[in-house]
DNA sequence: GTAGGGTTAG
């Protein structure tokens, strides 16, 4: 045969197994084709790529190198392999391998935007994924964006929280007659949500004419992350009544999240146990980890304890760290030390679970156990992730972290908090503290707490805004206990809505009140 | 004769 045949067939050879998810047997037909002495085409580097990404274990490295043999045979300024490699990069989250390659080549077109715009919205840098969009937009007006492009930026926006980005982003859609597509639809249902507007999330998704297990899943986590879990399961029932779409796996990740958020213990077990019999979904350490966070936010612990003992499958990470996210709502150090073990195994180089058992110890007032964990913290070379959060003010987002010393307008959003504080400290407010683990006299850990990025977001929202606007906050860490009643005193003093979005969920914060019931 | 980017959870 001649080569060229032979190269043509082992490329759908190897596409055929990549697709089939069959990584790791692609790459060994890549292997063989080079002990044979065929040389890869074009075609071959891409399926290789792909294959790299859905093998099981060396694929990171195994693609490595397969850049370097096409570097070497001068294929990475082709437009379609340079997009594959940005792809490659993105799914094993090397950010800046991929920009290395986007930067470098020639020419690029819709489709290598759209994959580096993708890439840096689903690895955490979704303002650099904004960025890329606008300069896509203003200095390439050759290139259109289209609808695929247009999820990723949605996703940022979404990540973000960045509301007046993502209706601009909306009404663009429209106006490129995009909002017929089902993903561009499941996004704007998901970045409304994320956003805070979920009255807009709703309308988008009662308009769409057509909705897959994504657009019910999104909706369903819309209402869970925002404590509404009788609307997340009223949704769930019209899918079932519905009846063209099945539930999934994630369906029932959102609904146990939807009931934990909620309190709804009970609804919560009922799903849990109606997953296999009514709906043939084998329960996932995620689900098992939604079970055990309903159980243990309630204060069940010995029941969530005895859900993990009895499970079927290895128990993960996300199992253990809710029973220890569980155990630090309800100090519990017995659960919280067998929880850490596990958890200090199964991810040693999660900062989160160290601080978390930290707390915990702190909260106890077991100061030598607090100091011990901190030292294994940093004997692994690991940082406490520090306290962030930010507002969109007409467009433009605004960030605080905690004690910003460098922000210019530091000294007038201390002076609004203090002056709340001493009318807060009136009516018996006596600030919590104890989430400061180092020893610190009083008034220095109240100066600490006091300057949160929380309440600095709050503050400035309040400068920069009128009465009657909500005021929209993210941040990326669990709101702290201080911060939370703070809030809450805001909210009615200055009788103004507060919606708090934090890592797991929101917040809505009116007259004197939270949306969580103080139960997050 | 074969090619590239997308949505839900945690």
């Amino acid at each position: 045969m001649r080569e060229t045949t032979t190269v043509f067939v082992s490329n759908a050879f190897i596409r055929a197994l990549a697709l089939a998810g069959r990584g790791d047997d692609a790459l060994a037909v890549c292997c063989q084709m080079s002990e044979t002495g065929l040389s890869f085409d074009r075609f071959t580097y891409t399926y290789a790529l792909k294959a790299c990404v859905v093998g099981s274990g060396s694929g990171e490295m195994k693609g490595k190198e397969i850049h370097g043999s096409l570097l070497r045979r001068g294929f990475e300024r082709n437009l379609h392999i340079a997009t594959t490699l940005i792809d490659f990069y993105a799914k094993f989250g090397l950010v800046s391998c991929a920009g290395k390659v986007f930067d470098e080549m020639p020419v690029r077109n819709v489709v290598s935007w759209s994959a580096m715009i993708g890439c840096l919205a689903k690895n955490g840098r979704p303002f650099e994924a904004l960025e890329l969009f606008w300069e896509m937009m203003v200095g390439n007006p050759d290139e259109v964006p289209n609808s695929v492009t247009m999820v990723s930026v949605l996703q940022a926006c979404a990540a973000l929280s960045a509301l007046g980005q993502g209706k601009f982003i909306h009404c663009f859609v429209v106006r490129r007659g995009l909002d017929s597509i089902l993903p561009v639809n499941n996004s704007l249902v998901t970045m409304y949500s994320k956003c805070g507007d979920l009255e807009m999330a709703r309308r988008v998704f009662d308009r769409m004419d057509r909705r897959d297990v994504v657009s019910w899943n999104s909706m369903i986590s819309g209402y869970g992350v925002h404590g509404f879990a009788e609307e997340a399961i009223m949704v769930f029932k019209e899918m079932i009544n519905d009846g063209r779409v099945s539930p999934n796996a994630v369906t029932f990740i959102s609904l146990l999240g939807a009931c934990s958020h909620s309190g709804l213990v009970d609804e919560g077990k009922r799903l849990f146990y109606s997953m296999v019999p009514e709906y043939h979904i084998y329960p996932s350490s995620e689900h098992y980890a939604g079970l055990v966070d309903i159980l243990g936010r309630a204060g069940r612990l010995e029941e969530a304890m005895k859900v993990i003992e009895d499970m079927r499958i290895e128990p993960g990470s996300t199992v253990w760290g809710s029973l220890l996210g569980a155990c630090r709502i309800h100090c519990n150090i017995e659960f919280a030390e067998r929880a850490s073990v596990r958890l200090f195994e199964l991810e040693p180089t999660n900062a989160g679970n160290y601080v978390l058992l930290a707390d915990i110890y702190a909260e106890a007032k077991m100061w030598e156990e607090v100091n011990r964990v901190k030292k294994l913290l940093e004997a692994r070379g690991l940082q406490k992730v520090s306290g962030c959060s930010w507002i969109e003010v007409k467009g433009k987002i605004y960030s605080f972290v905690s004690v910003d010393e460098l922000n210019p307008q530091i000294e007038q959003l201390h002076a609004l908090l203090v002056k709340f504080s001493l009318e807060m400290k009136e009516k018996g407010y006596v600030p919590d503290t104890k989430a400061i683990l180092y020893e610190l006299d009083e008034v220095g850990k109240e100066e600490i707490v006091l300057g949160h990025s929380e309440k600095l977001a709050v503050a400035f929202g309040l400068i920069n805004s009128s009465a009657g606007e909500t005021i929209r906050i993210t941040k990326n860490l669990r709101l702290c206990q201080d911060c939370h009643s703070v809030t809450k005193f805001i909210s009615q003093f200055t009788n103004r809505e507060i919606l708090v979005r934090d890592v797991n969920r929101f917040h809505h914060f009116k007259n004197g009140l939270c949306s969580c019931g103080d139960y997050w």
